[in-house]
RNA sequence: GCCGAGGUAGCUCAGUCGGUAGAGCAGGGGACUGAAAAUCCCCGUGUCGGCAGUUCGAUUCUGUCCCUCGGCA
């Protein structure tokens, strides 16, 4: 059992997206003058606000944000990234004694701050881009097979169709000489930076659905359409890791003329849920969550004194 | 009121020459260690509109009632 009552506390807000996260955990940093550092691996990159639900610029007033528009969207960035990074955004909070409230609904990026991926090496491109075309070529299925031979433990534990899954692995070998399984086996995430508070917001389904429904309506009359159409015209690819995310690879398709409008919507909102159902999948698997609703912001603060022994 | 078509999974429908049923969409569950708003895996029991009759057995045939949609009045 690894004692963690020498290692300091950071809150954390996790939930699926449209729960209301953003609201809750600004009310929640103003009663402890407290600062925000996002989770979200959208929210990093700049000049992508409406499809990402940033928090607007009075809400970033009002509490400070950290880990928001950090990067542009055709820089590299990755959990690993996120973790180092944001980690230096919260030693700096703890040393000026603020309280540091992570928030955001990307698990791996709030795992990758809490306990750090085992230490592996970012994939070198001209590694990463020749598997990508022996995947092209061959399938994932022969990569699969290839797999098998150097790395039978991670070729059992990844599907022949996963097929990022099977190219890491072999990146991984490529770039360090070692298996993955191996480099897992010894890691285990085994070491944490923190004792967390772990906060999970929640609504039934029915509802939460509702609100992705009406969300969306708002992203699209705030204009995201607009949004897309500017980083098309500055120069972005559609084929950049931020423009396949949720509502960009959807007005990109738009504009493409591959969807109508209608279909557009639909098909929009209906990713927005399947996220969240995956979301919560993550996060239901997260050991010693508080759920609550988000409007149980007391409930909330009662447990921060609790966890940091303020009264 | 009469004539016609239909009432089967949340939705759109297929089907059973009588042995209690299956697709698409929607949805649900799960995995996740440097692309994670990504990637991948698994999941279809529903008074076959109600009631009665025929039958060993009816969602399937018959009768009747209810409802929906057309057309005619």
């Amino acid at each position: 059992m690894v004692n963690t009552s020498e290692l300091p506390k950071i809150v954390t807000v996790c939930g699926p997206t449209g729960v209301g996260k953003t609201s809750f955990a600004i009310e929640l940093a103003k009663r402890f003058s407290g600062e925000i550092v996002g989770a979200d691996s959208m929210q990093i990159y700049r000049q992508m606000d409406i499809g990402t639900a940033k928090p607007t610029a009075a809400e970033r007033t009002t509490v400070r944000h950290h880990m928001v528009d950090i990067v542009d969207p055709n820089e590299a960035f990755d959990a690993a990234a996120y973790g180092r990074r944001a980690h230096q955004s919260v030693q700096q909070l703890l040393e000026e004694n603020i309280p540091a409230f992570v928030v955001g609904g990307t698990g791996l990026y709030i795992k990758a701050l809490v306990q750090p991926l085992f230490e592996g090496r970012a994939s070198d491109r001209e590694v990463r881009e020749r598997i990508q075309s022996r995947l092209k070529e061959e399938g994932a299925a022969a990569l699969h097979a290839n797999l098998k031979e150097r790395d039978p433990t991670a070729a059992a534990r990844i599907h022949p169709n996963d097929a990022y899954r099977i190219q890491r692995a072999l990146e991984v070998i490529e770039t360090t000489g070692r298996s993955i399984s191996d480099l897992h086996d010894a890691h285990r995430f085994s070491k944490a930076r923190y004792e967390t508070l772990e906060i999970g917001l929640t609504l039934p389904r029915e509802q939460l659905y509702a609100r992705i429904d009406r969300r969306v309506d708002q992203m699209i009359a705030a204009g995201l359409l607009e949004e897309v159409r500017g980083l098309l015209a500055l120069g972005f690819d559609p084929g950049l890791k931020p423009m396949q995310s949720l509502g960009y690879r959807h007005m990109v398709g738009f504009l493409q003329e591959r969807t109508s409008w209608e279909e557009t919507l639909r098909t929009l909102k209906r990713d927005h849920r399947r996220y969240a159902k995956r979301q919560f999948t993550w996060f239901k698997a997260v050991a010693g969550m508080n759920w609550l609703a988000p409007d149980q912001v007391e409930t909330a603060a009662e447990m921060v004194e609790r966890f940091f022994n303020l009264r």
